[in-house]
DNA sequence: TAAGATTGAGATCTCAATCTTG
DNA sequence: CAAGATTGAGATCTCAATCTTA
């Protein structure tokens, strides 16, 4: 598209375009089967086991502070989770799941496995899971990031509830 | 993050940060160096070569269609496309690029892929490329989309212009 | 003054309703 | 009526300015 034809551009381009429509397919079959935005999901998900700072929820989801702001508070809103500023230093606002949070992700989560299987797992060999892993954990190591999104498996192996 | 630790699971997990971080990056640096934002250079990448419907443009950027309506728009009023009405079927509405829209692009394509080398390309291997085309082409094709943008290395080829 | 979060202003997107042409 | 695009209303995001506490 862009008269280049590096493998490892169409590769980038590819990982755009995959991205765009998982997101949405995923997307609409949560919000369709459970009425849970996207990104409400993945707050709870976030904050399921510990209370995060508004910082690093802001930080992990990849949006602004007072993006995270606002979406903690429409969540709050909706009584899916609170907002505690510590006594020991009252700058900071920690967000904690409620039970009501708790039961709305746990509802959602079989459905966004299922969508997940549904529209990625399926289609991908382990190779293939394998090799994207590997990639993704590079690039996000060789810009600055945290790879623990990609690698993460004794840390999910420490309180894996469910192994599905 | 959710309590399951399947492979592909975290490939995919990992595809939607990565996909973060890289649009992030890449856009940053994109727009700071050209002072064009991101969905302009990819509606004039996408129309670089021949004027593109309205409803084209919406499917290939995972757009709604008011949404590109609303894009163009604000590419029209910056003087780098044209709409244009053709006479047999006045209904519809084709998107093409001017002088000022091409010496645009033009000037931002390298720029776009410095970035994606910088951030992505140095970071990934030949065979971790070549798997994920293959992954993100399956992804495609098994949920009825084109998979064009992954393998399009023949009708690339046809206009390649620089081959960088 | 700095760190952390929130708010105000403004940009961009979506959905549904509408307009125009076939 | 159907196809295609646009518009109006409303939701969500970002940036910069502001407020509060250390």
């Amino acid at each position: 598209v862009t008269g280049d034809e590096d493998p490892k551009w169409l590769a980038f381009y590819g990982l755009l375009h995959a991205n765009a429509r998982l997101v949405d397919l995923v997307g609409s079959a949560m919000e369709r089967e459970t009425g849970l935005p996207p990104s409400w999901f993945e707050v709870l998900a976030r904050i399921k086991d510990d209370p995060a700072r508004m910082s690093e929820l802001a930080d992990d989801l990849t949006l602004s502070r007072g993006g995270a702001t606002r979406l903690v508070a429409r969540l709050e809103e909706a009584g899916l989770v609170v907002r505690e500023i510590p006594a020991h230093d009252r700058r900071a606002t920690f967000a904690r799941i409620t039970d009501k949070g708790r039961e709305a992700f746990e509802r959602a989560l079989p459905v966004h496995l299922q969508a997940v299987e549904e529209f990625f797992s399926r289609h991908v060999t382990d190779q293939q899971a394998a090799a994207m892993r590997a990639a993704f954990a590079s690039v996000l190591v060789g810009n600055g990031y945290d790879c623990r999104p990609v690698t993460d498996e004794a840390a999910l192996r420490a309180d894996a509830p469910h192994p599905s």
